[in-house]
DNA sequence: TAGTTCCGTGATAGGTTCTAACTAAAATTG
DNA sequence: CAATTTTAGTTAGAACCTATCACGGAACTA
C-alpha cells in the first residue's frame, strides 16, 4: 500500500486532466464573476456551460466556497505578481499606484473580491496571508525607496513605533510604514468608491481624483 | 370611486396595520443583515420567524430587491440624519468624522450596505441621490467652516475648478470641495478595510490609524 | 347587514447547493 | 493479459431559496 506516485515531479495523465478541468472551471467562474460579481457565481451554470451535469463539479471543488476561495487566492496572487513585476523594473511609488489602478479597472469584480465586502459566509484562508505579506513587502520597499530619495515630511508616524510585527521584519523606518498604510487606505478609498459607482453623476474624472491623492502621497 | 381616504393624516386602521407589519419585517431584515450581511437576507426565513408562511411577505414587499432597496434607503437616511444632528450641535470636522466612524462600527453591515460592494443585481434607485446630496451638504458645510477657521494648505484643488455640479450649487470654495472629497475617500478607505477585516493580525489599533488620517485632514 | 377589499394560505414552478447511490471507464495491479 | 481498484460522471433526491397564482376567510366600509 505504499504510494508509488512519489516519483518526484512526474504527473500522471489523470492528474494533468484533473488540473486542466479545474482550470477550465476556474475560467468559467472568472467569466461569471467578471459579469455579475462573486455572489452570482453558480456551480450549476458553470457545469451546464461545460456540458456536464451539476454534481460533477464537486469532484473538482468541494463546495462553492471552495471555488470562491480559489478565485480569491488567484486574484491575490495576480495582484502580488503584477505589483512585483512593476517594482522589478525599478518603478517608483507613483508607477506602482497606477499599476494597482490598472489592475483594478481591468476587472473590477476581481478587485472587490480581494478588498471589497467579504462574501457571504466564508473566512479568508491562511494561505492568503503569505501573498498579502508579499504585496506589503513590495509596497514597503517602494515606500522606503521613495522616502530615501525625497525625504518629504511624512504624515507623522506615531502609533506605529511599537506595532510593527505586521511588517514581518521588514527593515523599513516607521515613516515608510506610515506611508505604506496611507498609500493602501487612501488609494483603496478612491478605487473602491469609484468601482462601486459612487462617483457616478458627480461630473469629475475619478482618474484625476486618484492622481490628486497620489500627488499628496508621493509628489512628482 | 373617489378616494375618501384623502382626509389628511387620518390613516385607516388597515394602513396602520400594513405599516406596522412592514416595519416589523424591516426589523427582522436588519437583524438578519447585521448578523450575516445583505446577501444572506432571506424572505422565507423572515416570514417563518414572524409566524407566517413564505409568500405572505410579498404583500408588503414586491421582491427581495425591493426590501434591500428599502434597507439601503433607510441606512442612507440614518447616516444623513446622524451626521446632520452632529453638525447641528456646532461640531467641527473632526467630530463629524468620529460620528461617521461610530455609526459605521455600530452596524458594520449597514455601512457596507451603503458604501460597500454593490449587492448582487440591483441598481441604486434614484431616491438615494437626494439623501446623498444631504450628506454632501453637511460635509461641505463643515469643510467650508474648517477652512475658514484655519486656512491650512489644502491638498491642492486643481481639477475641481470646472466640475462642481455635484456640489449642487453649494457655495463652497474649490478647496472645500477637495477637502470634502479627501475626507470622504480617505476615511472610507480606512473604515472599509477595517470593517472587512483586512487589518486583522496586523497588531495595531484601527482607531489610531483612523485618527492619524483625520489629523492629516483636519489638524487639531 | 351586504358588499368589497385585502390578508394569508397552500400549491406550484424553477432556481440553487450539495449528498448518495450507481454506472462506466480508465489505470494499476497480479 | 486479466482482474481489481480507483476515478469520472450520471441520475435521483433532500433542503433550501425567490416568486406567482388561485382560493377562502377575515376585516373594514357603506
Amino acid at each position: 500500500m505504499v504510494k508509488k506516485e512519489e516519483r518526484a515531479a512526474a504527473e500522471s495523465p489523470r492528474e494533468r486532466y484533473r488540473a486542466q478541468v479545474r482550470a477550465e472551471i476556474k475560467e468559467h467562474a472568472w467569466q461569471q464573476v467578471a459579469t455579475a460579481g462573486a455572489s452570482a457565481l453558480s456551480l450549476n451554470a458553470i457545469a451546464k456551460r461545460m456540458g456536464m451535469s451539476g454534481p460533477a463539479l464537486y469532484r473538482y471543488y468541494a463546495s462553492r466556497d471552495d471555488l470562491i476561495t480559489e478565485l480569491v487566492k488567484e486574484a491575490y496572487r495576480s495582484l502580488a505578481d503584477t505589483l512585483h513585476d512593476t517594482a522589478a523594473t525599478g518603478a517608483d511609488l507613483r508607477a506602482l499606484a497606477h499599476t494597482l489602478r490598472d489592475w483594478a479597472l481591468e476587472d473590477p469584480h476581481r478587485y472587490l473580491l480581494v478588498y471589497g465586502t467579504p462574501v457571504p459566509g466564508y473566512h479568508a484562508p491562511d494561505d492568503v496571508t503569505g501573498v498579502s505579506d508579499a504585496i506589503m513587502k513590495t509596497l514597503l520597499d517602494a515606500c522606503t525607496a521613495a522616502l530615501a530619495a525625497r525625504p518629504v515630511a511624512p504624515p507623522a508616524p506615531g502609533f506605529l513605533a511599537g506595532h510593527r510585527e505586521w511588517a514581518a521584519g521588514h527593515p523599513a523606518p516607521p515613516a515608510a510604514l506610515r506611508l505604506a498604510l496611507a498609500f493602501w487606505t487612501r488609494l483603496h478609498g478612491v478605487l473602491s468608491l469609484e468601482l462601486a459607482g459612487h462617483f457616478a453623476g458627480m461630473g469629475f474624472d475619478p482618474a484625476l481624483l486618484f492622481t490628486a491623492e497620489l500627488d499628496d502621497l508621493a509628489p512628482r
